[in-house]
RNA sequence: CGGGGCGUAGCGCAGCCUGGUAGCGCACCUGCCUUGGGCGCAGGGGGUCCGCGGUUCAAAUCCGCGCGCCCCGACCA
C-alpha cells in the first residue's frame, strides 16, 4: 500500500490523558483513538495488527482441534439467572431492556451460552470431547478504565470452552490449551510466564494465568528463580521471613498494659520496643454477613482472597467500626482475640507456634502482652498472608521475587458448575446421565499487542515483532522527488509483494526525516532505505528492533527482509 | 465507592488569581524554497473557551449545579 493513501493520524506530542506507554504510543502512532472511557476505536494500523494476532491465535486453536463459532454479545436475563451469575456480576455487567422490557445484558463472558448449545444438542458421551472457541467482543462496566487497551469495558476475547466426559479427559484439555497459549504468546514476539492462578468468580479447581512482565501491569505475581514456582499474588504461598525478636519463653499469662493512642502496628511495636513480627495484627472482616476476627504477624498483610476460600465466603469485606465495637467492644487498633466469643477466629500459618505475642486487649487504647495462640485463644489456621518479598519459596526456600504483569490469557478447569446450575447431562457408557465436566480459556487480544508494545519500545516509538506489526517492511525513498529513488523503490516494493511480504511504500512528498520518525514510531520492522547510494546499486536495510542498518544489492533488498523475517518466525 | 487533578483550535499548552480585543508552539491550507532524522521564508484558515444557571454595564476569568476525562486507592471473569 501507498502511505499518501493511508489514514495514519501521528501525533508529534502524547495526548494528555496518556500515561502508560503502550497508551501514548497507540495513540501517538494512530493506531486508536478513544471514543468514551474505556472504549475505543481501532483505526487502519490497529486493526491489521489485531487481526494478525487473531489470525495466529486462530492458527493455533484450529491446531488443537478447536472449532470457530460465534456467540451473541447481547443476552437474555434469564440465561445468566440460570447460572446464578446475573445476581453475583454486579455493575460489572452492562444491563439494558428490549421494547418489551425484558432483562438483557452485553455478554462478558461466554460460559452460558456455550453450556446452552451444547445442553441442547449432547446426549452421549461418544459426542465428546467437544473444543468451541470464538474471536468476540466482550463488554464489562469496569469501575475504572485505564491504561490504554490493558482495562477497557469493551474488548476482544478469544475465548474457548470445552467439553468432557470425565476429569481425566479435561485434563487434556486443558494441557492442550496450555500448550497452544505458549505457541500464541511465543509466536506474537512476547517474552511471557506461566504462573498458578486464584480461579475466582469463576469457580473451578485448577487455573494458570499467562503473564507478561511489566510495570504498566496490575497484577502482582510471586516468582522463585530457584525452583521455577510462580503464582498470581493472590495464590502464591511462602514461607514467612523469621521474626526479628525471639519470642518471650515460657508459659507466661497475658498482662494488659496501659499504650495511650497507640493504634497502629507501628505505633505499638515503637512503644513496646518489639518489632512488628513480635505484634499480632487483628483484622475483623465480614465474611457474607458474618464477622470473622483475622490474625496476622504485625508486619504481614491479609490476602482477601485467601481469607475468603478460608472462610468458604463468597463475599469479603473490612468490618465498620460499629461493627467492631459491638463484636469485641473496641475500636480498630486495640482489637486482638483473647476472650472473644461469638466470633469465628482464623489465624495465619505464621502464628502458628509463636508464644507471648503482642495484641490489642479489647479496650480502647490498651494492649496485652504474652498472648500465645492456642493457649491463650483457640483459632482455626490458615494460609491468609500476601506473599511478600523477603518471604523464602514454599517449596525450596529461596527468595521469592515480587513481580507486576499484565494478564494476557487465563486457562480454568470449570468442573461442574455450568453444566451441573444449567443442566447439560449426557448417557456414559453405563447408560447413566451424568453433568459434563468443562474448562474454560481465554485470551484478550488487545493485551497482546498492549503488552508487545511495552516490551519493546524505545524513544522513537513501537519495535513490534514482525508477526504483529501492521506491516512488516517500509520502503522509504529519501528523496521522493529523484525518479530515480521512486522508480527503484517502488520496484522494490512490488518485489516485496511478490515474495508475500505485508510491505508499504512510503510514497509521500515529506522530508526524510519525516519519513523516517514515523516509520520508527509507527514499530515498522524493517525500513529499506532508498537514497544516495542507489546510484551504486545499494540501500540500506534497518531494522527497527535494535536498529540495525546494513547495506543491500537492489535486488536482493526484498529477499533479504524475507529470509529475516523467516528466521524470526523460527 | 473514597481521594486528587484537568476541561480554551486537530494535538500540547498559556490566559483565569486581579472581569473589558482569545493567544503561543506543533499540525492544517497556498506559494516559494529545500530533500539522510519531525527543514526555512511569506501569507492564510480554523474557537458553542465542556454544559446550564447566577452575579455584573461586561464572564474563558467570579459563584452554584451538572457532565466528561485522567490519576491514586477500593474493586476487578
Amino acid at each position: 500500500m501507498h502511505w499518501s493513501k493511508l489514514f495514519i493520524p501521528t501525533l508529534r506530542e502524547n495526548p494528555a490523558e496518556a500515561e502508560v506507554v503502550s497508551h501514548q504510543l497507540l495513540l501517538r502512532a494512530g493506531y486508536i483513538r478513544q471514543l468514551s472511557a474505556g472504549i475505543y476505536s481501532y483505526l487502519f494500523l490497529a486493526q491489521r495488527s489485531l487481526r494478525k494476532i487473531e489470525q495466529i491465535v486462530r492458527e493455533e486453536m484450529d491446531a488443537i482441534g478447536a472449532q470457530e463459532m460465534l456467540l451473541p454479545a447481547l443476552h437474555p436475563a434469564e440465561l445468566w439467572q440460570e447460572s446464578g451469575r446475573w445476581g453475583v456480576m454486579g455493575d460489572n455487567m452492562f444491563r439494558l431492556k428490549d421494547r418489551w422490557g425484558r432483562d438483557h445484558c452485553l455478554g462478558m463472558t461466554h460460559e452460558e451460552v456455550m453450556t446452552a448449545i451444547a445442553r441442547g444438542e449432547m446426549r452421549s458421551y461418544k459426542q465428546l470431547p467437544q473444543l468451541w472457541y470464538q474471536i468476540q467482543n466482550k463488554f464489562r462496566d469496569e469501575p475504572r478504565p485505564k491504561s490504554g487497551l490493558l482495562r477497557v469495558r469493551q474488548f476482544l476475547m478469544k475465548d474457548s470452552y470445552s467439553f468432557d466426559i470425565d476429569a481425566a479427559g479435561l485434563d487434556v484439555s486443558y494441557q492442550k490449551h496450555h500448550r497452544a497459549y505458549g505457541r500464541i504468546f511465543q509466536r506474537c514476539g512476547l517474552d511471557y510466564i506461566v504462573v498458578e492462578a486464584h480461579s475466582g468468580a469463576m469457580g473451578g479447581s485448577q487455573s494458570h494465568e499467562f503473564m507478561v512482565v511489566s510495570d504498566a501491569g496490575e497484577d502482582f505475581v510471586a516468582i522463585c528463580k530457584s525452583c521455577g514456582y510462580s503464582a498470581n499474588l493472590e495464590k502464591a504461598v511462602s514461607r514467612p521471613s523469621a521474626p526479628q525478636a525471639a519470642d518471650p519463653v515460657g508459659n507466661l499469662t497475658p498482662e494488659e498494659f496501659h499504650t495511650p493512642g497507640r493504634k497502629t502496628i507501628a505505633d505499638v511495636a515503637a512503644f513496646t520496643n518489639l518489632p512488628e513480627t513480635s505484634q499480632m495484627k487483628s483484622l475483623v472482616m465480614v465474611a457474607d454477613g458474618k464477622g470473622v476476627l483475622a490474625l496476622l504477624r504485625g508486619d504481614h498483610q491479609l490476602s482477601e482472597t485467601k481469607f475468603a476460600s478460608a472462610v468458604g465466603a463468597s463475599e469479603v469485606r473490612p468490618a465498620h467500626p460499629e461493627e467492631m465495637r459491638k463484636w469485641l467492644g473496641a475500636d480498630a487498633g486495640s482489637l486482638g482475640p483473647v476472650g472473644v466469643n461469638g466470633l469465628r477466629v482464623v489465624a495465619d500459618c505464621a502464628l502458628e507456634g509463636r508464644r507471648n505475642m503482642i495484641a490489642g486487649a479489647n479496650r480502647d487504647d490498651h494492649h496485652l502482652r504474652n498472648v500465645t495462640p492456642g493457649e491463650d485463644f483457640q483459632a482455626e489456621f490458615h494460609d491468609l498472608r500476601q506473599a511478600a518479598v523477603g518471604d523464602g519459596c514454599a517449596t525450596c526456600g529461596a527468595p521469592l521475587d515480587l513481580r507486576k504483569t499484565v494478564e494476557v490469557g487465563h486457562i480454568f478447569k470449570l468442573g461442574y458448575k455450568y453444566s451441573e446450575s444449567m443442566g447439560l447431562r449426557v448417557l456414559n457408557a453405563e447408560g447413566a446421565e451424568v453433568p459434563v465436566i468443562m474448562g474454560s480459556y481465554g485470551i484478550g487480544i488487545e493485551r497482546i499487542l498492549s503488552a508487545a508494545v511495552e516490551q519493546r519500545h524505545d524513544a522513537d516509538g513501537m519495535a513490534l515483532p514482525a508477526a504483529i506489526a501492521p506491516f512488516v517492511v517500509v520502503v522509504t525513498p529519501v528523496n521522493s522527488g529523484e525518479p530515480a529513488q521512486r522508480r527503484a523503490a517502488e520496484e522494490i516494493y512490488q518485489t516485496c509483494l511478490a515474495l508475500g511480504l505485508d510491505a508499504l511504500l512510503d510514497d509521500r512528498d515529506e522530508r526524510p526525516g519525516v519519513k523516517f520518525k514515523d516509520a520508527d514510531l509507527v514499530g515498522i520492522p524493517f525500513r529499506i532505505t532508498v537514497g544516495k547510494k542507489l546510484a551504486q546499486g545499494i540501500v540500506e536495510l534497518v531494522e527497527r528492533h535494535g536498529k540495525k542498518l546494513t547495506e543491500v544489492p537492489v535486488a536482493e533488498a526484498a529477499a533479504a527482509v524475507k529470509s529475516r523475517v523467516s528466521e524470526l518466525a523460527t
